[in-house]
DNA sequence: AGCAAGATCGGT
DNA sequence: CCGATCTTGCTG
């Protein structure tokens, strides 16, 4: 049976973001402001998992930035890169199991910067709970696309083992 | 209190 | 390839 429009809810969430991560491919994501209703498909996301992830921001352990990353599945973590650009994150697990998404990509926007400029996105979001706010939400939606993979971008400094593994997953637009 | 670095992007 | 731009976390 062919589900799609229902917000996810928190069970959605709480499990290991290997799962979820992917899972959002081709999910819609829904931003509320005013009388303007935007509705995107996630096209591209990252996995960022636990204190051993030397990319994951939870590998010095828990501070004031990341400390949502601690919280249960289904809150958002945002946070500023570079003084210019705000990173949309879905919080994923249980409590006590830093975890999260990245969201890269949805529909024409590419990249995280484009992608919560879009989405009108900031240090307001910090902490929302994707299954209780009336601003942003993500909805179902079956898709049949090939799930590609590779490594996450930007984390260099993370050593040859994390900065390698696969843990970007995207799908090419064309196909949906 | 000071400082270096950053899950990026757009323009040369 | 470089600069923008500012919060954060670490050090002293």
């Amino acid at each position: 049976m062919k589900m799609s429009g229902n917000k996810l809810p928190k069970e959605y969430f709480c499990r290991d973001v290997l799962e979820v991560a992917p899972s959002l491919l081709g999910k819609y994501i829904i931003r509320k402001n005013g009388s303007s209703n935007l509705k995107y498909i996630i096209n591209e996301v990252e996995a960022y998992r636990g204190e051993e992830d030397l990319a994951c921001h939870a590998s010095k352990g828990k501070t004031d930035r990341n400390r949502v990353m601690y919280e249960q599945g289904g809150l958002v973590y945002v946070y500023l890169i570079y003084g210019i650009h705000w990173m949309l994150n879905i919080v994923t697990g249980e409590k006590n199991h830093p975890q999260a998404v990245l969201i890269r990509g949805i529909d024409k926007y590419s990249g995280p910067g484009r992608v919560s400029q879009s989405l009108m996105i900031d240090k307001s979001f910090y902490g929302e709970d994707l299954t209780r706010s009336r601003r942003i939400w993500i909805e179902d939606n079956d898709i049949n696309a090939e799930i590609k993979k590779g490594p996450r971008i930007g984390i260099d400094y993370s050593g040859s083992y994390w900065s390698k593994i696969p843990w970007r997953f995207w799908i090419n637009g064309d196909l949906l």
